[in-house]
This record gives C-alpha cells, structure tokens and sequence, in this order.
DNA sequence: CAAACAATGCAAATTTTCTGCGTTGACGTC
DNA sequence: GACGTCAACGCAGAAAATTTGCATTGTTTG
C-alpha cells in the first residue's frame, strides 16, 4: 500500500471538505511550501488515493427533493445474477449510491427522485420488470442528516 | 426556487464529475465564452446549488477498508431523542452518512472502520453505550458498486 | 418605443499553478 | 566514516487559469 506521511494526511482532510482551496492555502495548514502542497496532491490523483473531484450539489435547487433508501433481496444470490444486478445498477442513474451487502439484504441502494410519482414509475421500471429481485423495502428519508464521503484521517 | 437554464445544468451536470475542469473545457462542452462559465459557476456557489466542491479519496488507500450500514431504532420516536441522536450522528467521525428514514428502521447509517475489531469498539462506544437505542442491524459491505452524489439533471 | 437590466464576449490585469534548478537530508554501500 | 543515490524541498521565473473592466446585445417592463 501507499504510504501517507503526516503532510499528505492532513492535506487529505483538507481537500476533503474544500478542494478549491488554493496551495497558498493549504501550505499555511500543512507547514509546507505551495509547490511542495502541489506537487503532493498532483502524486495523490496521480496515485489514485484521491479518486476523484467533485461539485456536491443541492438536491432542492436541482428538483430532487426525494430520496429513498431501498434495501433489495435477489432471487439467488448466483455470481452471474448479482453481476447483472450491479450492472444495472451502474447503469441507472437515479441510483446515487449502490452497495452489495451481506446480511438481511443483499444489496442498499439510495435513490434519487423529482416526486412520488417519478419514484413510483421508477420502482415500476426497474424493480418490477427485473425477474432476478425477489422483494424490496422502501424507506423514505426524511432528513438527510448526514452526507459525504470523506474519511476520517487520524494525523 | 433558483431558475437553471440549459447551461446551468449542463455545468452542474460537468463538475458533477469532475471540478477541476479549465473553463475552457467548461465552454466547450457547453458552448458558452469561458469568461461565462465562471461568472456562472461563481453564481451557483453563491446562492448554494453547489453546496460544496471536494476531493474524494479511496478508503482502501487510507486504511479505511471497511464499510458498514447500519440500521438504527430508537426506543422512542420522541422529537428530542431524535435531534440527540442527529447530534450524535454529526459529531461522530466514523459516520459518513446518515439518514433520518420512515419505515423498519429510524436512522440509516453508513460507517468506515479500519477493521472489524475496530467497528466493533465503535458499536460499543456508538451503540451499547446509548440508552436511547433500541436496537440495531448491521449488514458488512461487500462491494460498494456505485458511489457518488451526483444527480441526474434531465437537459 | 425607450429605459432598465441581465448576460455575453473580449482583452487586460491579477492570481494561481507549473517547471527548472540548485540544495538539503535520509539511507545504503563500501 | 565517507561517498553516491534518491526523493523531497523551496525559490524564482514561465505558463496557464481566473477575475475584472468595459462595450455590446437581447429581453423585459413601464
């Protein structure tokens, strides 16, 4: 595994939360030069520790006030069904979020869409004409309390 | 609510994926004057469509291998025990996301941990030490199929 | 129809990032 | 302990990107 010294942690944090700050910015909070701030982060996209850089947006502003979680259970748990399944799930893109689980489901999904009546055709279209899902749960959020992928990182 | 244009979403839909794009790239694909693009882009910051810009790292290249979702409920759906849980969610680093949801469960959480000794440290910390929890079902992340907050903008 | 306004593109000014180069410090070998 | 290698550093100049000023265009409003 790559190894991340204390410098490249912290730069981690930072971009996390903000990755427009400046490296003028981040030499101030990691004690190191900009050009050094630089070419640390150009090594971590580089390396594939920092996978990628995003815009979150607001999903009110965009007309996508409703967000499902969907727990679903296949039909067999079959190496070549579940691979469809991720496939499709890849390709759809009111699924914001997909994982594979073990447990009382099989795979957690987090679906985005304008209103009950865009969930509901969505479900229609991709839960009830897919022969491989045996049953799915809805739970409706209520408060997105919480959001982001950024990890902690003990410096 | 703000209006978005064609551009607008087009934008959104660009640094959606990828923020780091020159504002010539920018006006390329959305045939716009570069000096246009940034005036707008500056604008969607400013009135919050674009709630923040940021890095996302690997989990495996920091050492967060793990990845667990959690289904929370509590003893009582009583309004202040909630906000106290949503307070315990937001100050708790191991939470990346974390939904407030009708249905089976009262919360969803999503929760990165080194290794499984480590996760189970924090359920003891996070969970058994919380007398508002009535119980809770955790499931082990396989794959994390697709990941991503980025919503679909129909143009 | 005219005035007001918002958005545009271009060009100049400013800021930021990138590159070349010489230096420093850690590590391994002789 | 001396020497060579190598990776990372900081500085300064070069290149690139962003921001700002300004004139123009197109749209809305009275």
């Amino acid at each position: 595994m790559i190894m991340l010294d204390r410098a490249d942690r912290a730069l981690l944090e930072a971009v996390q939360k903000n990755n427009r700050l400046t490296s003028e910015e981040l030499a101030q909070t990691v004690n190191l030069s900009p050009t050094a701030c630089q070419r640390r982060l150009k090594r971590l996209r580089e390396e594939g520790v920092i996978e990628a850089d995003v815009s979150i947006v607001s999903p009110k502003a965009v007309g996508r006030s409703i967000t499902m979680i969907v727990l679903v259970s296949l039909e067999r748990e079959r190496a070549d069904i579940v691979d469809r399944f991720k496939a499709a799930i890849r390709a759809t893109k009111e699924v914001m979020i997909g994982y594979y689980v073990t447990g009382d489901a099989d795979f957690i999904l987090v679906i985005t869409a304008k209103d009950m009546e865009d969930y509901e055709a969505f479900t229609r279209r991709f839960f009830y004409e897919n022969h491989d899902i045996k049953g799915f749960k809805t739970m409706v959020v209520m408060d997105r309390v919480k959001a982001g992928f950024a990890f902690p990182l003990d410096l």
